[in-house]
DNA sequence: ATAGGGTTAG
C-alpha cells in the first residue's frame, strides 16, 4: 500500500502545476509575517496567469482576514487596480466579493460605485456581487434598499441569484415573512424559483419550526420541477430534531433513505445533536456511528466534539477512547482540547491505564502541537 | 454572483 501512494505522489509532485499551488500555498499558509504575506501576493499578481487563480486571492484574502489585516486586504486588492484585468466584470466581480467576505463592506461598495471610471460595464452580476457583498458582511439591512433603488438606476433587471441574495438577507434578518413573500413576487416577475431558492427558505422555515410553511414549500419545488436534494432534507430533518421528535426525526432519515439518497455528515451531525441533548440515547448515537462508518461518511470535527462531549457525559470512555483514535487518525483538530484529556482522566479512573497512555503518546506522536500537552492523571486515592 | 454546522478554554 505504501509503495504505491509512494509512486502515486511522486508522480503528482513531479507535475509542474501542482509544484507551483505548493510554492503558492508555502507563501500564505506558513509565512508567518502578514505583511510578508501581501508583498508575495502583489508581487506573484505582477504575472497575468497569477492574476486567474481565484484560489490564490480567496486564500491569500482568507488568511488576512483571519488576523483581521484589514489594510493589507485593502492594499492587495486595490493595487489590481493598475491591471486590464480590472475591465473584466468577471474579475472585478471576485474583487468585490472578496471583499464582502471580509466584512469590508464599505470597499465593496465603493469598488462597485468605482466601475464606470475605470473602464468596467456593470451588469446583474456585480450588481448581485454588492447583494451578496452586504450579506456576507452581514450588512442585511442595506440589501433591500439597494434591491429596490438599483435596477432603476442603472437598468438592470434582477434575476434569481438577485431574488435569491434578498431572500437569503431576510431569513438572515429573521424577516421570514418578508422572504416567502419574495418567492411571490418572483413568480409575478416571472422568474423561477430554483433548488437554492427552497433550500434557502426551508433551512429558516424549520429553524423556526414552522413546519406548515415548510409542507407547502415542498408541494411548491413539485410545481416547479425542484428536485429536492440532501441539503433540503437535512433542514427538515433539522426541524424534527430541534423538536426534540427523535422518532420522527429517525423516520424521516429512513424515508430518506428509501428515496435512495445518500446520508451525508450534516445528516449524521444533525441526529448526533439530537441524541446528545438526553443521556438515555447513547446507545443509539453509537448505533448511527457505526452506520456512518460503515457507509464510508468521513466524521468532522463537530461530530467529533459532539459524540466525545456526550461520552464524557455519560462517563463511556470506551467508545470516547475510540472516538479519540479516530479523530487522531484523521488529523482532526477540536476546538475544544479539554476533552480528549477528559477521556484519558476517565479511562484511569475505570483503571484502563494502558488505553489511557495509548491516547497520551498518540497524542504526544501529533503533529498538532495542541494534543502534546496531554498527560496521565494524578489521582489522590 | 446565490444554499447547510454546535459549544467552549489553560
Amino acid at each position: 500500500m505504501s509503495s504505491i501512494s509512494l509512486l502515486l505522489r511522486r508522480a503528482f509532485s513531479s507535475s509542474s502545476a501542482i509544484s507551483s499551488v505548493t510554492k503558492i500555498s508555502k507563501v500564505v499558509y506558513k509565512e508567518a509575517d502578514v505583511k510578508k504575506v501581501a508583498e508575495a501576493f502583489k508581487k506573484h499578481t505582477q504575472n497575468s496567469s497569477f492574476r486567474k487563480k481565484t484560489n490564490f486571492y480567496e486564500h491569500t484574502v482568507q488568511r488576512l482576514a483571519n488576523t483581521k489585516s484589514f489594510s493589507l486586504i485593502e492594499e492587495i486588492l486595490e493595487d489590481q487596480k493598475q491591471y486590464k484585468d480590472i475591465t473584466d466584470e468577471g474579475f472585478t466581480v471576485r474583487l468585490i466579493t472578496l471583499y464582502g467576505k471580509s466584512g469590508m463592506f464599505d470597499h465593496a461598495h465603493k469598488l462597485f460605485d468605482e466601475m464606470p471610471e475605470l473602464s468596467c460595464k456593470r451588469t446583474v452580476l456585480s450588481y448581485n456581487a454588492l447583494l451578496g457583498a452586504c450579506v456576507n458582511s452581514k450588512k442585511f439591512d442595506k440589501v433591500d434598499g439597494f434591491f429596490r433603488e438599483l435596477p432603476g438606476k442603472l437598468s438592470i433587471k434582477p434575476d434569481v441569484v438577485s431574488y435569491n441574495t434578498v431572500i437569503k438577507a431576510f431569513c438572515e434578518m429573521g424577516s421570514l415573512d418578508s422572504a416567502l413573500l419574495l418567492l411571490d413576487e418572483m413568480e409575478k416577475e416571472g422568474l423561477r424559483p430554483d433548488l437554492i431558492t427552497f433550500n434557502i427558505l426551508l433551512d429558516a422555515v424549520y429553524r423556526k419550526l414552522r413546519f406548515l410553511e415548510g409542507e407547502k414549500l415542498w408541494s411548491m419545488m413539485d410545481k416547479y420541477n425542484v428536485v429536492p436534494d440532501i441539503i433540503s432534507y437535512n433542514s427538515r430533518l433539522r426541524g424534527l430534531v430541534l423538536e426534540e421528535k427523535m422518532q420522527d426525526a429517525v423516520d424521516f432519515v429512513q424515508e430518506m433513505l428509501s428515496k435512495g439518497l445518500k446520508l451525508d455528515v450534516y445528516t449524521y451531525n444533525i441526529l448526533f445533536s439530537g441524541f446528545c441533548k438526553d443521556g438515555k440515547y447513547l446507545e443509539e448515537a453509537i448505533k448511527w456511528f457505526d452506520e456512518m462508518m460503515k457507509n464510508k461518511c468521513p466524521p468532522d470535527r463537530l461530530t467529533f466534539s459532539t459524540l466525545l462531549r456526550y461520552a464524557c457525559r455519560n462517563k463511556d470512555f470506551r467508545f470516547g477512547s475510540r472516538l479519540c483514535r479516530l479523530l487522531y487518525y484523521r488529523r482532526c483538530r477540536l476546538n475544544e482540547r479539554g476533552l480528549i484529556q477528559k477521556v484519558i482522566d476517565g479511562l484511569v479512573r475505570q483503571s484502563n491505564i494502558s488505553e489511557a497512555e495509548i491516547l497520551v503518546k498518540l497524542g504526544k506522536d501529533s503533529r498538532y502541537s495542541c494534543y502534546n500537552s496531554l498527560k496521565m492523571p494524578k489521582f489522590d486515592t
